[in-house]
DNA sequence: CTCATGTATCGACATATGTCAATACGAGGC
DNA sequence: GCCTCGTATTGACATATGTCGATACATGAG
């Protein structure tokens, strides 16, 4: 295959893909920050490895080394995300991963490493 | 297949999965900070969709509606989480997609999507 | 050499985020 | 009813982040 040189007074700038919509990106903004923090990423992979997806939350301060309030922080978080959702039993928080919620993230992936 | 009853006095606890560790969930974690803004996820996937996964900037601030010193802020921090790759030519930047930056990312989305 | 172009850096500003102590609230046992 | 347990909320604090104007720097043309 013949490579051409790069034309010194111009930019490579022939090929130009639109860039994607602002508000889809602004989605998978939303599910990316939701999962910048350590504390996030590893309980969505403590409750994502458990056999049916769901985990209740009440060892997981002790486990992180982190605050009650500071865990109801990070769920909140993850739940506004739509990563999981929250149900309650009895005086039990239980947290089920929303396997929807990271098809976005499957697409831009996809783009990524085709 | 039986479905016990939730003991009202205990949460569900009896299966726990370890957490996964700190380390790779803060690298994860970083990568996923990189894509935290609507704007850098424009950017990659920008780039992602190009015949070869290279693009240069250019011409983006105005595409995206952003100041030149913002979109040079942005790519330095794609380039930092090893999301691209940056090779000067001439006066021009160009940036390459590095497709195992998200291999870690797509370990995780497997097990919330398994 | 000067000048133009493209990009990086600095500094300032406003906003967002993670943390925890204190406290409020709801469920459940007695 | 009171008390305990588990969780949510508030407020304060420190740190992180996105923005742009101004400026510095490198490349390339003349």
């Amino acid at each position: 295959m013949i490579e051409l040189d790069v034309v010194p007074t111009a930019c490579c700038a022939d090929e130009r893909p639109d860039l994607i919509d602002a508000g889809r990106a602004a989605d998978l903004a939303e599910v990316f920050k939701a999962l910048a923090d350590p504390t996030r990423v590893r309980l969505l992979e403590h409750i994502a490895r458990t056999e049916d997806g769901t985990a209740c939350a009440c060892h997981l301060p002790d486990a992180l080394g982190i605050s009650q309030p500071t865990m109801s922080h990070h769920m909140q978080k993850l739940v506004k995300a739509g990563l999981v959702t929250r149900e309650q039993r009895g005086r039990w928080a239980h947290y089920t991963v929303s396997p929807d919620a990271m098809a976005g993230v499957r697409g831009l992936l996809d783009s990524v490493t085709r």
